[in-house]
RNA sequence: GGAGAGGUAGCGAAGUUGGCCGUAACGCGCUCGACUCGAAAUCGAGUUAUCGGUUUGUCCCGAUACGUGGGUUCGAAUCCCACCCUCUCCGCCA
């Protein structure tokens, strides 16, 4: 949520950001709705000045043992006409509340102004993909032929954008886990284990609810939702609490599933792991200090970065234009790593700087001193989704022979095994 | 699922025959000061947030907030209803 006083006091700024995102937002609306509810406010609270001052005086009479009748009888229609008011000033606060909570946060001054995904420079390129003397294949179609993959048994079980891994390949995906898991830790962040699925103040807290509830799974008869990323358990670890400054910058990461209904994308990525509705990801979250905060976020795009260059994956690193950027967030970073199968690079990373947005939604804040408490800022950035990671291995270390090698750093975590083989 | 207890400031905790009890007793913590070479101890003073008006100066005025949401009443921390959460015991269970 952005600051009330900032659209009060300098709505052409928020106009801009508006329609840099081309948000369909309107500033003057907001206005609309403001005045009204301080006009109101100010009815209903002179009235309320008026029957507190007098409801004392009736409790000064009965005390001195005198009547209070006569003002009583006229309490009485000022207290129905404080509750018609009241009904009117609490609507107009929540008409100002839902624009604020629909609007998304400020893009920073150093993103890029720019339409769509066309748009979006690119920052780093690493790396270089192989050359192959052979006819390259696409990850499932190796996945599958290597045993590890069975997507007919995961529709039969549930329906499509599913899998079901088998053998090697639920190895794989825990020794990526571990992998990152590990390399997160040597980087000071703290491992969490959260809840895969949270109430409705917590979905609220990180931006996806109240605007983006198709996009979840919610629980049938619960107010709960499967999370669609652990950054929401995790960035909500502090919703409502006051962190001290000396405890800042703080980091947690966390391996967890994921579900996206990925309603909108019918027919977008049908095969293979790219975009499926249940995909276990780590995640990694930072809470920081608002002067220290897009330090921060180079920090987490190099984690992120880092993976890849320790896994040998190619991979580029583009920033994301006004226009493509989530609600969110107020500058991203997408790493995306070399297909060859796909001949393309895909996402495969996005970190975030959400300045205070998340913060004032979910109440999290840091104390310096004695000074007033005051919001932090919320970083989260993949670190990294194993399914994508696992299309970019099998696609990246695919052999002639159709088997497929292990990046050395993962041998470790494989038992020693170096080849997978058909 | 059953029975009981509870939810009040950063923390602990008073207050339930409805009305000078909410800048909320008392204690801890925190800030400033005294004492001290310095510190501890001790003593003194201070310390809620949000919204609105006015200012854009943390001064002043007003309103709101005792888990959440309703209700009764001129007036609710206090009475009534529903719900949420925490703790203890029992039952069930991976």
């Amino acid at each position: 949520m952005i600051d009330l006083r900032l659209v009060q006091k300098t709505p052409e700024l928020l106009a801009k950001a508006l329609a840099d995102r081309h948000s369909s937002q309107d500033v003057a609306v907001f206005h609309q709705l403001d005045e009204t509810r301080r006009r109101l406010l100010g009815e209903v609270e002179a009235l309320k000045s008026q029957r507190n001052a007098a409801s004392t005086e009736v409790a000064r009479l009965k005390r001195a043992g005198e009547s209070a009748e006569h003002m009583m009888e006229e309490l009485g229609k000022l207290s129905a006409r404080i509750k018609e008011l009241d009904v009117a000033t609490e609507d107009a606060k929540l008409a100002v509340e839902s624009w604020l909570m629909q609007t998304p946060n400020i893009p920073d001054v150093s993103v890029p102004v720019g339409r769509d995904e066309t748009e979006n420079p690119e920052v780093v390129r690493w790396g270089k993909g192989r050359d192959f003397d052979f006819s390259v294949r696409e990850h499932w179609e190796i996945g599958s032929a290597l045993g590890g993959f069975d997507f007919e048994r995961a529709s039969r079980l549930t329906g499509s954008r599913f899998v079901v891994m088998l053998g090697w390949a639920a190895r794989l995906e825990r020794a990526l886990v571990n992998f990152f898991l590990n390399a997160h830790m040597e980087e000071g962040y703290q491992e969490i284990a959260p809840p895969y699925m949270v109430n409705r103040a917590t979905m609220t807290g990180t931006g996806q609810l109240p605007k983006f509830e198709e996009d979840l799974f919610k629980l049938e008869g619960w107010d709960y939702f499967l999370i669609p990323t652990a950054e929401v358990p995790l960035t909500n670890m502090h919703a409502g609490e006051v962190l001290d400054e000396q405890d800042l910058p703080r980091g947690y990461c966390a391996a967890t599933p994921c579900f996206r209904s990925e309603a909108g994308a019918y027919g977008k990525d049908t095969k293979g792991l790219i975009r499926q509705h249940q995909f276990i990801k780590v995640e990694m979250v930072r809470f920081a200090h608002p002067d220290d905060s897009f330090t921060q976020l180079e920090n987490m795009r190099r984690h992120a970065e880092s993976l890849l260059e320790r896994l040998e994956l190619p991979y580029r690193t583009i920033v994301l234009c006004t226009g493509d950027m989530g609600f969110s967030s107020a500058k991203t970073y997408d790493v995306e790593v070399w297909l060859p199968g796909q001949n393309t690079y895909r996402e495969i990373s996005s970190c975030s700087n959400c300045t205070d947005f998340q913060a004032r939604r979910a109440n999290i804040r840091f104390r310096s001193g004695s000074a007033k408490p005051a919001f932090l800022h919320t970083l989260n950035g993949s670190g990294l989704p194993t399914g994508r990671t696992m299309a970019a291995v099998l696609e990246n270390y695919q052999q002639k022979d159709g088997s497929v090698r292990i990046p050395k750093v993962l041998v470790p975590y494989m038992g020693g095994q170096e080849v997978i083989e058909p």
